[in-house]
DNA sequence: ATTATCTATAGATCTATAGATAATGC
DNA sequence: ATTATCTATAGATCTATAGATAATGC
């Protein structure tokens, strides 16, 4: 039964990716404890003895959700002449809106994350403003008002968009959304109206 | 123990707007049949003959909370020589942040409410079309891009912005994001840069 | 000997149903 | 007689704990 010490950090390990993959598929309150340890092929009983609580995972698998967001941002920044561009394709795409599981912990467990407590919130902090520094990257200086309260629309802009994608339950109305958030979302980089 | 039609009448409505608040507040999976019956000072047993589940309950809050908060705006915009402002006013507010159970439910609920059944997710739907209609008699025709995207645009921003100045444990951060979706906001109704 | 995980369970809560109660409405 | 609401309960699930088991690590 008992496991070595490197697998039982390798369980570990793989319980928070489980649970920030389930987590925001169904909710914080959407699945228990049972299902998140099954999911690493594991019984509930040994939850106690990796975690302190529901919320002490919860936690860590928001913080671990958040950290490989950003790590897609910069990546996806990374890789491409129009890093702009390329930020827009995959954050307000289809593919993006149908991914719930690995897409962007804000969009998935947004309002769920407004009703947690600091130590939940705070990993999702974190994360904002590693979004936000990436955001402020790519908007041009100069122009219209600063980088730092454009990264902060752009970011709004965003979450905003493909939540209420996803809640539409009209997809044409919900694809048109999402091109026009990407449409404003050149303005403010560019500072200036579109067409 | 009976009660009369209209009595009974009135206690269904009760339960409803008890429910609206509530689920706004905790979220769908945060509160139970038996405290949401006990909001309307009832038990938790006469359920199940004024509603068929408690997904059924989730749908008609739900409507009930989009419709009042169309109402809401609508009647911010009649009231105000500047319909637009008097809209960034209170929705990008630190006291909109703070009213949790009677603020925006696309806020509240957002993220939940994408992952609910169509039945569930047609209330908000309908909401966030009567909610662009408003946005886009508040965004002028001609300059740049038509008003039905501006108004998506404006709504994701409003939406997300809010959502994210509530995730934030910094006050001051959650404060600076809502100033700057309010700057961003008359950018997309100005359809030129700021300054 | 220690300990990671297991089975088992406590005690609370969840949605939903059954049948009793008592007031309405015919 | 009908029916709105009540108490009570079924059966499932939830978080958390207790103690057994068996493999690791000294």
């Amino acid at each position: 039964m008992r496991v070595s010490r490197a697998q039982a950090q390798a369980n570990r390990e793989m319980v928070i990716n489980v649970a920030s993959r389930l987590f925001r598929e169904r909710g914080f309150d959407g699945i228990g404890l049972k299902d998140l340890m099954k999911g690493a092929g594991l019984t509930q009983g040994g939850f106690y003895k990796q975690f302190e609580s529901k919320e002490d995972l919860a936690a860590l698998a928001s913080r671990r959700a958040m950290e490989s967001a950003t790590r897609r941002w910069s990546s996806a920044i990374a890789s491409s002449p129009d890093p702009l561009q390329e930020v827009i394709d995959f954050y307000l795409s289809a593919g993006h809106r149908g991914e719930t599981g690995d897409g962007c912990p804000l969009v998935a467990l947004g309002s769920d994350a407004a009703r947690q407590s600091a130590e939940v919130r705070r990993p999702f902090e974190d994360g904002i403003k590693a979004h936000l520094q990436v955001l402020e990257e790519l908007m041009p200086a100069g122009g219209a008002g600063d980088v730092s309260s454009k990264a902060m629309a752009a970011l709004s802009l965003m979450v905003g968009a493909v939540t209420l994608s996803r809640i539409l339950v009209d997809e044409k109305l919900s694809d048109r959304l999402l091109e026009a958030a990407a449409a404003e979302m050149k303005r403010i980089a560019a500072s200036e109206p579109a067409d």
